[in-house]
DNA sequence: CCTTTAAGTTTATCGCGATAAACCTCGTCT
DNA sequence: AGACGAGGTTTATCGCGATAAACTTAAAGG
């Protein structure tokens, strides 16, 4: 889904409503100013176009989210391995571990997911 | 290192030359503007930036790259997995894999990659 | 009433990545 | 000599993401 890409600062800014939604308008600007160092009409005018396009919601100064952030995440994933590796996992994980060592414990977690993903 | 952070059409347009190096430069901008609709302006104004930024090199009309590929992508996956899965593959395949289903096949051989990070 | 503050919209500004136009130098071919 | 193509640089243009200034409206409180 097209839908589900954000560009950088609204995923940020994304993240910290999931992180605390419900949450009211003049407190999000609170957060933001805090978090991102934005003023409030920056938070407004990402507010607003995230709303338009249905990613939020921001109905008598309460914001939540309607998309869930695992598939905003599901789409940036796919986006990158799509983009640099031919859209091969198995070309991904082998960039990213690289000659990086992980320990027994980690290889088992990550064993685990795929494990989940084979059904 | 930040050395190997590219935008997108600098990662298509060193991917050319990774496919095709070494390559001469009326060849390269001929492939440009097969591949990816380009001017040969275009062509030398991204490859002379590359250059000075010492991720390629144009020498005598020869061109190569001077970074490899797999640095490169070593350095965008790790950068996904830290902005927007706080630096957790775990987090990353899961979302990645979603209800997606994989074969036993495609299993195992990521877990064999996992296996050979374990050391 | 008058001020203050919450809540929100409209309309810029600005930097930068993406792309190209225009121009230049040399050698070679006719 | 003049044309032509290889090889290249310098200097724009342009769209867009990021950010904010300025303004508005409405409610609350003294």
């Amino acid at each position: 889904m097209e839908k589900y890409k954000l560009f950088d600062a609204e995923y940020k800014f994304a993240s910290i409503i999931w992180d605390n939604e419900p949450v009211n308008s003049t407190e999000l600007v609170r957060l933001c100013a805090g978090k991102l160092g934005w003023k409030k009409s920056t938070t407004y005018t990402v507010l607003k176009k995230l709303s338009e396009r249905g990613i939020l919601q921001n109905k008598e100064a309460v914001v939540t989210a309607l998309v869930k952030r695992e598939d905003v995440q599901k789409y940036q994933s796919n986006a990158v391995v799509e983009k640099s590796f031919d859209g091969s996992l198995p070309k991904f994980l082998t960039a990213f571990l690289g000659e990086r060592k992980i320990t027994e414990q980690e290889a088992k977690e990550l064993k685990q997911i795929i494990e989940e993903a084979v059904k």
